[in-house]
RNA sequence: GCCCUUGUAGCUCAGUCGGUAGAGCACCACCAUGGUAAGGUGGGGGUCGCCGGUUCGAAUCCGGCCGAGGGCUCCA
């Protein structure tokens, strides 16, 4: 840990050389902020003219040289009018300096031919940065302060280690997040595609990416029928009451696609399920003994996201939820929490996410719903989380207006955090529908309502689950289980009679009778990362049998079909990795 | 939405000072019948994102639009 905080002063350190570095080449710059963040450091400036790779060398160059040019970092304190002379000509800085509060300390710090406002700390000299463990990574626009309507600035991100050792392999991390980017591997894998010229942030599956989602569906249906969920469907679109009534109109509206005129009525294309699973409830009068519901659909909705927004899978503007609601009594809640978390937790070690932390979010100020809801439901979660041993973390305040709510996030294979699950308490949409229940005395009450999905939603899942695995699924999830490889022609009809089994036998297989060599034929089944392949020449032929070659180049010759079969059944059923 | 970068064949990318396009892979055909990561030869395929401007002439220069990538929440 000393590291750590060692470590960010040398972030912040190489932001403030880099500063420096930048006003030699552009004297004139206003220079705003440089902060030291995770991995690395940035400083924004408004510069004349747009920076360029060039550019980065340069300053690069110039940074090292002042690094080794061992300057001390000199901490003094100075007076708010003496500060404000300083930085007479640094707009950005005096609006700084007028933001601090009174009666606050103002230091400055100066390494050689360069002082900056700031609050510290730094490393003691120059001489503890080492020129060789830092990296400018890239230029990008940032708004000063964060603010759309401010000026935008040219902020210059770089990295910085401790040794360059250490900044070796924080390169070949960014190295690895780029080879398991799953807009890559969805082309090289042939899983899915966007169209701009058909509308962007629009997902089409191709073959082998619907059969994963095919695979993720089916598996999703039947544990949640087992797990006491009804499956049902609902429409795309709802006429604008319905719209108007859940509050969407109101709160959402930048976010939907526009109306669409019918009959001299207004239909909105739905960005949610919940209004439509609600007039389900309200089809028939639901008593005590009717509840708790849970319905649950594999429900596509659109969402007009900002167009610099959308990325790939992970952000889009149709996508489908695995979304369910639970209508139940107050006296079924904490049972139907619990319930909810077990599962998420089941189905996200099902897909090999084993590392998940929660995160509740409480009553945020402006809000609808009493507070003794808002108590009892957020005990409720921290009960599940605590009773399920998770570690979480509470956003206090940061809840919907509409309910508390606990998110799951899963560490992927190199470690990044994805939110997949959620589980929302809603106090709002039963009170605006107006959802009631006949209670035991025979009076009518008011159901709890909670919205939740497991995976979040399809598209992002898949996204999420072809980075982790860098496209080598395991085997229940594989697009292609099996690739029958012959080894020369002659047994390519010996490769269709065990294609046509394999799949008769509910494995997904397919032989491979192009012109190629073998040798070519594994390859692209290697490329494709498909995890079985079966080499078969006259060899096999004669006796039956097959010969293995599994994804990772281990093999196993001879086996007899069966024998090959049930291993490769065992395998799909324990949904473990090849 | 805003800033920077970017948009050439299905994919990955070349294309120098403006003179109406190239490679590899993929695809098709033929030859080769090959035992564990690319066999050979030949062929087809692009109004260079779209619209407009400058020019005798634009993939190349200029403007606008559309899309994609990075970033805009780490705070003196």
């Amino acid at each position: 840990m000393a590291d750590e905080a060692k470590l960010e002063k040398i972030r912040h350190s190489m932001a403030h050389v880099m500063a420096e570095a930048v006003l030699e080449i552009f004297p004139d710059a206003q220079i705003a902020i440089g902060p030291a963040i995770d991995n690395g450091f940035y400083y924004d400036f408004d510069l004349p003219r747009s920076l360029s790779e060039q550019d980065l060398e340069d300053i690069t160059e110039r940074m090292k040289a002042i690094i080794k040019s061992n300057k001390e970092f000199k901490r003094s304190v100075v007076t708010r009018d003496e500060a404000k002379e300083m930085f007479k000509d640094q707009k950005y800085k005096l609006e700084l300096i007028d933001a601090i509060e009174e009666g606050s300390e103002i230091s400055i710090y100066n390494q050689g031919g360069f002082t900056d406002l700031c609050r510290g700390p730094h490393v003691e000299s120059t001489k503890e940065l080492n020129p060789e463990a830092f990296k400018l990574l890239s230029v990008a626009g940032a708004y000063w302060r964060g603010k759309e309507t401010n000026p935008m600035l040219q902020r210059i991100y770089g990295t910085a280690w401790l040794t360059p050792k250490d900044l070796r392999l924080y390169l070949d991390h960014l190295a690895d997040i780029e080879k398991r980017d799953h807009r890559k591997l969805g082309k090289e894998l042939d899983l899915f595609s966007l169209h701009e010229e058909a509308g962007p942030g629009l997902v089409y599956w191709h073959p082998r990416g619907a059969r994963i989602r095919q695979a993720i569906e089916n598996f999703w249906r039947e544990e949640h029928y087992k797990n006491g969920y009804e499956m049902i469907y609902t429409p795309h679109v709802g006429k604008s009451w319905l719209w108007e009534t859940s509050g969407h109109l109101g709160f959402y509206k930048e976010s939907m696609y526009p109306k669409m005129e019918m009959d001299n009525m207004d239909y909105y294309v739905k960005p949610m399920n919940c209004p439509f699973h609600i007039m389900i409830y309200q089809n028939s009068k639901k008593s005590y003994r009717d509840l708790p519901c849970r319905w649950a659909e594999l429900g596509t909705v659109y969402r007009y996201e900002k167009a610099g927004a959308l990325h790939g899978l992970m952000r889009v503007r149709g996508f489908t939820q695995d979304d369910a609601h639970i209508f139940c009594t107050p006296d079924q809640m904490d049972a139907e929490i619990m319930e909810v978390l077990r599962f998420s937790l089941y189905m996200l070690h099902s897909f090999g996410f084993n590392d998940i932390h929660a995160y509740i979010s409480t009553k945020p100020e402006k809000s609808v719903g009493e507070q003794e809801k808002w108590d009892a439901a957020t005990e409720a979660l921290k009960r599940a989380v605590e009773k399920e041993g998770i570690s979480y973390d509470v956003d206090e305040g940061g809840g919907a207006f509409y309910g508390p709510k606990i998110d799951l996030k899963i560490k992927d294979a190199i470690g990044r955090e994805w939110q997949l699950s959620t589980v929302q308490f809603d106090f709002n949409l039963p009170e605006r529908f107006k959802l009631t229940f006949v209670d035991k005395d025979g009076t009518e009450k008011r159901p709890y309502m909670i919205h939740r999905a497991l995976l979040g939603s399809i598209e992002r899942f898949f996204g999420v689950l072809i980075e982790h695995y860098a496209g080598a699924f395991p085997p229940w999830l594989s697009p292609d289980q099996v690739a029958v490889i012959p080894v020369a022609e002659s047994a390519n009809d010996y490769a269709c009679e065990l294609e046509r089994k394999l799949r008769q036998d509910g494995f997904r297989a397919k032989s491979d009778l192009s012109n190629d060599r073998m040798n070519a034929k594994i390859r692209k089944a290697q490329q494709m990362k498909i995890p079985y392949m079966l080499i078969i020449g006259d060899k096999e032929k004669e006796n039956g049998t097959v010969s293995v070659r599994y994804r990772n180049g281990k093999q196993d010759n001879g086996l007899s079909y069966e024998a090959f079969a049930s291993a490769l059944k065992a395998k799909i059923d324990s949904k473990e990795q090849l």
